[in-house]
Order: structure tokens, then C-alpha cells, then sequence
DNA sequence: GGCAAACTTGAAAGTGATAATCAATTACAA
DNA sequence: TTGTAATTGATTATCACTTTCAAGTTTGCC
């Protein structure tokens, strides 16, 4: 699994032209290994504890490759900060966002998806994304 | 409806202490005759037409007194604008986005409405809000 | 290995939308 | 009419990206 987002990561470097470095590697192994939907600036102060030379820019233009090549995706909740999760091939979910202390669940519901098509199909739509985010309080935070 | 809504913001402004404005008057008119979901930028261009004299700051706050009063709503597209939609009392709808050419149509579906509740439950999660966007090609667009 | 071309890096500067500041103006209750 | 608190509009500040550029690397080819 990290295994094959690595190889697909170099596929995509070597088809594209570009190279492969030592700061892209360092990215690339810290980002499978962290938490879902960081943010750059998260993974940019984590990754520098560990390796202080690598520049905010650099973590910044590597997620975007990794986004680009499919192995990550950015993701807004409305925070102002574009998060990042991990891609997994043949795989999708939605969100459910806690407004109280920040955490999100992850669902998936084959019957809205399946609905959601036959919205599109009513209006002549091509559906090519979508987004579905539920905001409240988590399990936690309601019993609080 | 205009009624409705002018009473809606001015009983808002009452309530919370604060003045009615020749600005605020002028903003809330256009506002309401305009079209849904446009964007600051597009409402302050075209009010300025009518009415050279008031600043943006005035409109960027007014939209989001009414925001705050609840006669309007911000969403975002991911386009990195915030636009504003008219709030009808008991009515909700969801988003058709047009990738292509930026058309918006709207869309309700009580059956997923429903479902999200269910999932919601399932995770013991207390819904307050939720967005749901379907991305693709407009009947237009994909006709061309 | 040596080399040149192309790509990459990190620091710094730029961008664009949103938000805050402040002196002058206005609304409104007493 | 007056005092006070709210409002306005121009300006400045923020914040999260995004781009720039000179110096450093990578890679294919002799
Ligand atoms: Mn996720
Ligand atoms: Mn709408
Ligand atoms: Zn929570
Ligand atoms: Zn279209």
C-alpha cells in the first residue's frame, strides 16, 4: 500500500520528466505515514522537527505533485486550510466534520451516491466530482 | 418575500442594537433583486453603478450582517470566492456546479437529506449544517 | 568520471481575498 | 438640540497560498 503509492509517485515523476530527490523521498514517506487530512502547515512543522533543512515551499510544491499524480487529494472543510488525505485506488468516502473540537469521520454511503446520479441524469449534469460534508458535533463533543 | 425579508433584517438590527442606514437600505434592495450566488466582488461592482459613493468595506459588512440576520447565506464554491445565496424561511437546496462554464443550478432531494441523518446517527454525530456540491459538465457544456 | 542541460530547492517577495483600523460622519434616544 | 454609540470609506493589515530567482542537484551522454 505505501509500497504502491511509492511506485506510483516515481511513475509519475519519471513520466512527467521530472527527478526524483532526496527531499521529495523524505516528503513522500513522511506524508504515508502521517495522519489524514493534515494541513500543509501541519505536515510542514511535524516534517521539520525531523529534517529542519527542508523549505516550507518545497513541502508546499510536493503535495501538489502528490495531488497531481493521484496519490493525495486536497480537501477544504471551510477552515481557511486546505488539507491533504491519502488517495487509495478504487476507493471514495465523504465527511463528517466536528465544528466543536475539529475531528472527521470518514462514511460511505452507496445509496447517495447512487442518488446523487440521478439528480445529475435529471439535469443533463456530467457529474466529474462531488463533495459531501456533514458539519456538527461528534459523538464526543455532544456529550459534553 | 422582499417584505419579508426586509422585515427579517430590520427587526435584526433592532434587536441587536444597531442603526438603519440610507447604505444598508440601498445594499439589502440590491441584494434582494439580484441574482443567487454571486460573489462580493460581482455585487460591489455592480452596486457601484448605481451608487458610486459607498465602499467596499460598507458591502463586504452589510453582507455579512445579513448573513448573520439569516436572510442570506456565504458558500463556497472552491474558487476561492465567497458567494452569497438569498435564505428562504423552511426551504433548503443542494448544488449542481458547472466546471466548465461556472452554472449553478439547484437541486433538493429529500431522500438523501434523509440518508445523511442515518449516517449521522450511525456515528452518533449531531448534524447542524451540511453541504453537498455535485462537480461536472452542465447539459450545455457537455453538449459542445 | 566529467559535463551540460534541465530540474529542484529554499528564502524571499508577491498575490488576492478577507478582515481590521481609524478619523470623520451619522443615527437616534433623551 | 445634544451626547453617545454606531457607521462609513479609505487605508492598512492578515493570512494562506503562490511565484520568483539564484544557487544547488540530478540525469543522460560522452
Ligand atoms: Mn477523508
Ligand atoms: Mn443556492
Ligand atoms: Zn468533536
Ligand atoms: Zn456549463
Amino acid at each position: 500500500m505505501k509500497r504502491a503509492k511509492k511506485k506510483a509517485f516515481s511513475d509519475f515523476i519519471a513520466q512527467k520528466g521530472l527527478k526524483s530527490t532526496r527531499q521529495r523521498d523524505i516528503i513522500l514517506d513522511f506524508f504515508l505515514s502521517s495522519a489524514q487530512h493534515m494541513s500543509l502547515e501541519d505536515l510542514y512543522l511535524k516534517l521539520r522537527a525531523k529534517h529542519p533543512g527542508i523549505g516550507y515551499a518545497t513541502v508546499y510544491r510536493t503535495l501538489k505533485l502528490f495531488a497531481e499524480s493521484g496519490i493525495a487529494r486536497e480537501i477544504q472543510f471551510g477552515d481557511g486550510q486546505t488539507r491533504y488525505e491519502h488517495v487509495t485506488e478504487g476507493e471514495h468516502h465523504d465527511h463528517l466534520v466536528c465544528t466543536r473540537c475539529g475531528a472527521i469521520a470518514e462514511f460511505e454511503n452507496e445509496t447517495i451516491e447512487k442518488l446523487q446520479d440521478e439528480v445529475a441524469a435529471a439535469y443533463g449534469f456530467l457529474i466529474e466530482t462531488h463533495k459531501l460534508e456533514l458539519y456538527g458535533l461528534c459523538a464526543k463533543c455532544r456529550s459534553k
